[in-house]
DNA sequence: GCCCCTTAGTGTCAAAGAGCAACTAAGTGA
DNA sequence: TCACTTAGTTGCTCTTTGACACTAAGGGGC
């Protein structure tokens, strides 16, 4: 890799981002990867990497492209969160970091898989039990904020659960988002007004009680309303 | 100025900054500066500047230097909207923008100036009236719908005006921003039961009518509760 | 000095919404 | 057939929000 010929003059640019999904308890869980390269290696941080101008087209690709080469996962959800910056957050240099936080569908967990190098852990976002490198200490909390935030204005969190799902599953995606029990009636009541979702007909999840219907995301619907927008 | 050696590598990185005031009327104002220099000269922006990272210490001060700089203002109210980034958005190459918003209490209005070679102008960031140069016009809505979204979820725009004031003073700043009139009695109960402010003994704004009270912002109260972190 | 005009500030009521609890519905498995 | 579990609904209260009418207190015209 080349190295940067005047960091005095030009800092270094880079995506981390913070991959939320659900585990098999329905708990929300972020993505830290084990670094193998400089600086830190062996530390563990949120996925991230530099911005490669020749081949990124706007920095939420490359943060897509970081995690496809990390995770060997594609087309997560993404928003961009926050930049941090500042001349010593990175030991190379003066550097610019923009934070994005990405869904992750619960049903492709076992998708995700470290590289040969590196190894992966999903933990609780609130407690992550490991001390985190650069100021990744100060992101997690922040992307965790701002996904709470567009979940308590009364988003969908779509983007954690299958294309089919039940409203409890939703409601408890919800909770884990939150960190709170919500009233399912009230749930359901904001739901229905919504017209967000739409019930998929004659189709059941079934078990050893009455049979949940299943759901789909209406036609107009979208979790990032939103936008991050960049280049025209 | 010193040219980017390798611009294929290393990206250009500069702050924005959307400055809105209130005019005599108490309308919502945003700033906007002729550019002198390339890229674009002659052409109005959004004021903003390249990042030295020799002389800032994070991006939010080089978006400060760069206002002191141009508008001869300094300390306004400052938090980050977002990032544009993109190969196209700035014609000198692949770029990194990073937008603020600030706030400039109303009395502050007067000291703002032009430079010797760039002029300014003060218009309704609804309708700029002009055409922006880079990707301005896609960053000005952005930061307006931030600010509003703050003011909706309940903050104070105090920033906006003196440290002393009146409350219908207030309501007008909220509706500036919001860009819809609020009812007087909703408001006053709403301040009243937060106890983010506190009545100036004794002190009140005389006029053709029943004084008005005039109050201040209380011990603990402030307007960026959710903070622009950078650096450790 | 009196009245009118203007803006400051409060009281009342209805509609809407959030939280809580109890209830019914419909399946499995013993 | 019955107990158990989770799905889904109904009804209530309490709080909040918005609309609107009202009172309060000054200045200025006459």
């Amino acid at each position: 890799m080349t190295e940067n010929p005047s960091p005095r003059l030009f800092p270094i640019v880079n995506a981390d981002v913070a991959l939320f999904t659900l585990d098999d308890a329905l708990r929300l869980r972020v993505l830290l990867i084990q670094r193998a390269n400089r600086p830190d290696p062996g530390g563990w941080a949120l996925p991230g990497g530099l911005l490669k101008p020749d081949r990124d087209d706007s920095l939420e690709a490359a943060a897509r492209r970081v995690l496809a080469d990390k995770t060997r996962v594609e087309l997560p959800y993404l928003e961009q969160v926050a930049t941090f910056s500042g001349p010593h957050r990175d030991p190379r240099g003066w550097s610019v970091s923009t934070l994005f936080y990405a869904l992750l569908p619960a049903d492709q967990v076992p998708a995700v898989a470290g590289s040969k190098t590196e190894s992966i852990a999903w933990v609780d976002p609130e407690a992550p039990g490991r001390a985190l490198g650069f100021d990744h200490g100060l992101m997690l909390p922040r992307a965790l904020a701002t996904l709470r935030a567009k979940v308590r204005d009364g988003a969908l969190p779509l983007h954690l659960l299958p294309s089919h799902f039940t409203l409890t599953e939703l409601q408890k995606a919800s909770e884990a988002i939150l960190g709170r029990p919500l009233d399912k009636a009230a749930f359901r009541r904001q739901l229905k007004s919504s017209g967000d979702l739409a019930a998929v007909p004659d189709l059941f999840v079934r078990g050893a009680q009455r049979p949940a219907q299943v759901y789909e995301r209406a036609a107009g619907y979208r979790f990032g309303d939103g936008h991050v927008r960049n280049d025209t």
